[in-house]
DNA sequence: GCGGGGCGTTAAGGTTCCGTCAAGAACGCT
DNA sequence: AGCGTTCTTGACGGAACCTTAACGCCCCGC
């Protein structure tokens, strides 16, 4: 979950942002001066924050120094209309973003995605380990326990980036194939007996008798972490 | 030097920031409508765009969608005032900021500038060290163990600093192609052979034999450190 | 006990993919 | 304009990979 700070002297702002915030599934703290802002940027470790830069006791650019000496979560300014040189020295202080009040609040929740967004360049890196080996899907690797890597042709790697994205559920046949090979090929299961044995003799510690890559006969195969 | 591209359909507003830019040392380039503007950004490879929404030919999420489809480079939206859910809709495809016109030339300098602070941080360790070499990728140079520079060209940095970048996992050829030629060029798999093959021979001890720079059959590349 | 279907294993062919070389075109610098 | 560097393009041998077929095994029903 998303954890935003909201950081505004304004009751009536920090009370509509954290209704809007919360309920599109955020997690939203506040804070009502520049001092006690910064203690929860670094207590709380927002993932973005919300600064009003008319605050009752610091400077909004200073707010934005004391945060970007030590970390780089995005900011996104929040001002009064006009001010443009206030503007241009907040975004030079660092800030992300800037929106003059009054804002739309779906303009706001937008910035606010797209701050997020690029702050989080790396959505997913699923890594699976068993006791024999670990499947890096995001680098397309799989290492043995020793260090060694295990060289997989690309149907090979399709075929148990499957199994492994469908870790402990049972896959069929037909879906194999189709996802593989393409829908033409769905009753080939020739195809599926050959991969599968050339896959257990790369990963297996006993290709003849498998612990990972399991055959449920009649119906398909499943991984099993 | 920065290099921004400006795609606009406005003479004015197009003389305007190129006047303006050029003064503050970018290097301005420009596009007129969506389908010039995508080939310029194929072909020049700017640092930053800036993009009307209003163009004549196509729209300008499109715009975005087309540009986001194979680069992170940042676009800074501009567009008329009002327009709420444009500038939602345009953010959300993958835009980094918005700008609604008229606009004071001072915030979207700071806007440019915050975009490009945040697109080009050296956050992470811009130095790869292997056995036999070290890959400085701040400075752009490699060193040999001896302390002895290698020449490379332009096109093999590219190459080199990609792989590098995703040390240790596998890149695809298309990705490959796409970021040092551009998207047109994602079959040319030969000229990836071609540029493989010099940097072995460049940086591989035994470049028949490779350590470092792997090919894995069919998939792509993968930098070994 | 017998036959058949599903599965595992292996190996040979044919195809695709890769490394290498070289020559011409395009580019940049003096 | 001339020169050197870099990029593009094509061809070829060899390696890696995919497809296909054949054979043996096991389990199950008859």
């Amino acid at each position: 979950m998303t954890r935003v700070l909201v950081v505004d002297d304004e009751p009536s702002i920090l009370r509509a942002l954290r209704i809007n915030l919360s309920a599109r599934e955020y997690d939203v703290s506040t804070a009502v001066d520049g001092t006690t802002g910064l203690a929860a940027v670094a207590r709380d470790r927002p993932d973005v924050i919300i600064l009003d830069l008319g605050l009752p006791d610091m400077d909004g650019t200073e707010v934005i120094h004391g945060v970007r000496g030590w970390t780089s979560i995005p900011i996104i300014v929040l001002s009064a209309w006009g001010q443009e040189s206030q503007k241009v020295a907040a975004l030079d202080a660092g800030a992300d973003d800037y929106v003059t009040k009054p804002f739309g609040m779906d303009e706001l929740l937008a910035r606010l995605r797209a701050a997020v967004r690029r702050a989080s360049p790396a959505p997913d890196e699923p890594v699976i380990t068993t006791a024999d080996f670990t499947v890096d899907l995001a680098a397309k690797q799989v290492l043995r326990r020793d260090g060694s890597d295990v060289r997989l042709t690309p149907t090979e790697w399709q075929l148990l980036e499957i199994l492994v994205r469908n870790s402990g559920r049972l896959v069929s046949q037909r879906q194999l194939l189709r996802e593989v090979w393409g829908p033409a090929y769905e009753t080939e299961s020739n195809y599926l007996r050959v991969y599968l044995a050339q896959l257990r003799r790369k990963l297996e510690p006993e290709p003849s008798r498998p612990r990972y890559l399991l055959t449920e006969s009649g119906m398909g195969y499943r991984f099993k972490p």
